[in-house]
DNA sequence: CATGAATGAGGCTTCATTCAT
DNA sequence: TATGAATGAAGCCTCATTCAT
């Protein structure tokens, strides 16, 4: 965890900081990582850092937790009760998702990365605990779906739920590998990522869910 | 590009060394693997590996080539249209990487480790290239589905084959995910990943095709 | 030497400061003792101690002076004359180190650890100023023994006051070496270091008196 | 344990290394002692030291070993059996400790230098271990004498074997107290620490001797 | 062609000390 | 007087890479 120093540091001063940090993580992986160069960048001193935080897992521990924040600030404002089907509801997940990506490049790319840090158990831990996050989520939502007689009940609720779950990360990486986005050189220019790109997201993620109803579809 | 030097290399050495770096990148990431590690393991000369390559990233970029050859051996060893419908070779697809993993696991896991180290633009290059060829090679037999008038034909082609594509690779996911198979263990403990896996691999795969058929079936 | 801030502090803040630093320097050597961790454990301000003292140096000799002088309150509170002969006195010589060191072990230890903490200068002096007020004590005793006809009167005092001087420090080496007493491990666990050990010593006592009376006795 | 790539050094070279860092660690603790230092001195590369030695730790246990058999050269050289009592004996050992001193003065320093560098378990063990050799070496000696009828009976070998260590090292520490010597400016200036000094040292020995001997013998 | 010693940049981390509040 | 954030030097260590043998 930080310490209080960061914590009490002037908003200014931390979100400079945090976003500097965010920055090298989102575009290198934890080893290439190197807290010599941000803090160069930011023009403190490097022990300020260790005063801040336990170490660089901590430090990145800690942006992993609060990215995951921002980003549940987002999606988790809306409950799919709200909405008239399940489809309108995942819809929107990604409106929001949008959102997210667009007001806090560095925070979405950075999750982004995560999964090639993995490598390092602690990490892996968190990783793995998100994932699960978000796959039970889907996973209740399945249920709750089958209940309400909506969705097929033919096949176990994990499956339909880690599928929901891949739907989701699918959209973006195809995205890229199409080259419609390109996240690495967003972050180095420090321009939103899906910028100007709604409708074609928007777009795949109608497809996706054309594509995919009548899997789930009674 | 490796040397001659050491494509000339007696066909039991180069395996040896091959192996051994694999299982380096396997369990590593790029960064974290330690060439001098290996080396010391190996018994071989420091000085040796930069005779048989370039630098590193050579050797990492010959090992991604030279493992999805030995994949597409197996994988691109049947043609769709020996079977009677696309989900029966979709299916053997799995029972093929089944196989591939299962006879290679350094190989297999190996690749699986690849998104962990797109951070140098060469390997990123080369992973998107690997993906495509995937994509692409689903694109091309949704689209000849279509033309028999078997897949749904109002949504693109690409859409449809990164999805087909994705499926694929959710599978292992969700397997470890579930905990039922620990790849970086079983690299570690040199045992095949999927070892005594075989039926809820294949049982998990009959779900997915089960789930997903409605969403490509016409 | 410490600032009058330093000593107009409350007792029970200055002690409390106090026995936090001794626990720190009695079981680490110099360099390895942290300022900081005592600091962290004491829950004041880093600046506060550079308030109190100059700086590291002078913290620790002014640590070395008080320990000595609670020292001497127990080992100087008797004279020699008041003894029937000179090995009775050397006897409760070492009562009253036992009654000290029971009652600041502190203290005690971090006068015991000084010994390896000889590498600074002025520490190297500080120490061979409290040996040479010891030996030099010795010294004394023998001369007035040798003019009383009790002691021989054939070799130097200085040789004779020395040997005196090594056979007290001998006789905790021993018990440590023996592994009767564990000084590291008491001063950790916060308990006295001859707990349940005073027969132990006063018989090593007793045994080490035998064994020299014969080479100090005319 | 030191590297074969160590070991292979050239003898010069090997040498050149060795003492450079046996003067580090003969005038430092070993917190003190600074690798980076030595190693500029040196003129060699940093990164040289970890193909010599796994770790400081490693490089420091090395020279303790190292220094501990080019002393036993000396002092194991002789038995006690070729003398006529215990006492001749025992002033040898002072001889061909001089001489080790006077041909070695590094190793030897190294050696006494040991006492402040227990603070970390590792050397501690090892320092306890040599001092047990002696210890126990002494004995030895005692058991064999009191057999001989020339030693009393009626105390503790362990008491009397310590003594005797005991006095072997106050005799250096005496002299130090005394400014005969000054191991810290000798080592510094390269010049050998009992310089000039042979007839005070063995003249203490003999007063020694003549000291002690009533207490041991029968 | 193989070797492996040497290199030195660069990484993370610790710590005593300073100084503005 | 007390605070504690900031400092930055220094430490140990790792590693890919080079090059003379």
């Amino acid at each position: 965890m930080p310490s209080n120093t960061f914590l009490k540091l002037g908003e200014e001063k931390r979100k400079r900081i945090e976003e500097a940090f965010l920055r090298e993580f989102a575009v290198n992986s934890y080893d290439e990582a190197s807290l010599s160069d941000v803090v160069k960048k930011l023009g403190i001193a490097k022990g300020s850092i260790y005063q801040y935080f336990e170490d660089k897992l901590d430090l990145f521990m800690y942006l992993v937790h609060t990215c995951n924040q921002v980003k549940l600030r987002y999606v988790g404002s809306v409950a799919a009760k709200g909405f008239p089907d399940f489809w309108a509801y995942f819809r929107k997940l990604f409106e929001l998702g949008y959102q997210f990506d667009a007001e806090n490049p560095l925070q979405s790319h950075f999750l982004h990365n995560l999964v090639r840090n993995v490598n390092s158990p602690s990490v892996r831990d968190l990783y793995d605990e998100l994932m699960l996050q978000s796959v039970r989520g889907f996973g209740k939502m399945v249920a709750m779906e089958i209940e309400l007689g909506r969705f097929r009940d033919d096949l176990p609720v994990s499956t339909m739920g880690f599928m929901l779950f891949r739907i989701g990360t699918s959209i973006q990486e195809q995205l890229e590998v199409e080259k419609e986005i390109n996240p690495g050189k967003s972050i180095e220019d420090n321009v939103p990522v899906y910028q100007g790109k709604r409708e074609v997201l928007m777009q795949t993620v109608d497809n996706y869910i054309k594509l995919v109803r009548p899997a789930f579809d009674k």
